[in-house]
DNA sequence: ACAGTGTACTATGTGTAGTAGTACACTTGT
DNA sequence: ACAAGTGTACTACTACACATAGTACACTGT
């Protein structure tokens, strides 16, 4: 399905949500898709299964996912789901902050520009 | 000099970082200025010297700032000071990161440039 | 000599992430 | 009815980063 960098700062689980997320975002996983349950992704990944279960808590909190007991875990329709503003605020403050990174070293803002611009078209897909 | 948000989820060691550098680069503090000694600076803020100390060590290592055993540490020059390309690489995954996330939301391309860009030019000073 | 400086070290408490193990209610297929 | 598989909810433990607390040392300027 994905896999993980064991090497990363990152969280496991947040990588999982990451990685889950892009499955979803981007039309690989389709609404009403089945994922792996929470033993079998843990089993795939060898890591534990409440860290898979972590992360499947959080997507479904933030409306990715949506879980029915003794079934499994399906994908949710993200075309009808709004966006929250809560986690677009989260996001700008994210973005604020990797920006000011780039003012820290010292470069230009037609510079930065060009650098965003680059990471924004890596995404062929995108819209 | 500036305060803390203790509230905050960022280390504080983090938020001196933080601080440092925008103080240094925006130009309130001119090379060869002399910044508060870490017990000085630990007292204003109402933290730990050793969290200050640990601010200052990873500031010199970045080389926004020097110092001078038993006289203080002192701002660099940070014009003349080549833009390290290990950090670039880390505020480029920064960013790509938090684009990313623009992307999970559903935003579209357009409407996350728009706010790019407004996030840009909310620093007026810039170049 | 003295006060102030950065630096280094140990010890302690706290919070978070992850692992390990167990238990329970539910659904499906037999 | 039964077994297997599902999500969920606990507790306990380890590991790590962060911050605090206290102490000590070498250096500088007066």
């Amino acid at each position: 399905m994905f896999e993980l960098d064991m090497k990363s700062r990152k969280a496991i689980s947040d990588q999982i949500i990451e990685n889950m997320k892009e499955l979803i975002v981007s039309g690989v996983l389709k609404p009403d898709d089945r994922i792996p349950s929470v033993r079998e992704l843990a089993g795939q990944l060898l890591v534990n299964p409440n860290t898979v279960a972590k992360a499947y808590r959080i997507l479904e909190a933030q409306g990715y996912i949506f879980t029915v007991k003794g079934r499994g875990t399906f994908v949710a329709d993200t075309q009808s789901m709004p966006v929250d503003s809560r986690e677009l605020k989260e996001a700008e403050t994210h973005i604020r902050d990797s920006i000011n990174k780039l003012y820290y070293l010292g470069i230009s803002k037609e510079r930065a520009k060009e650098i965003i611009d680059k990471i924004v078209e890596e995404r062929g897909d995108w819209k």
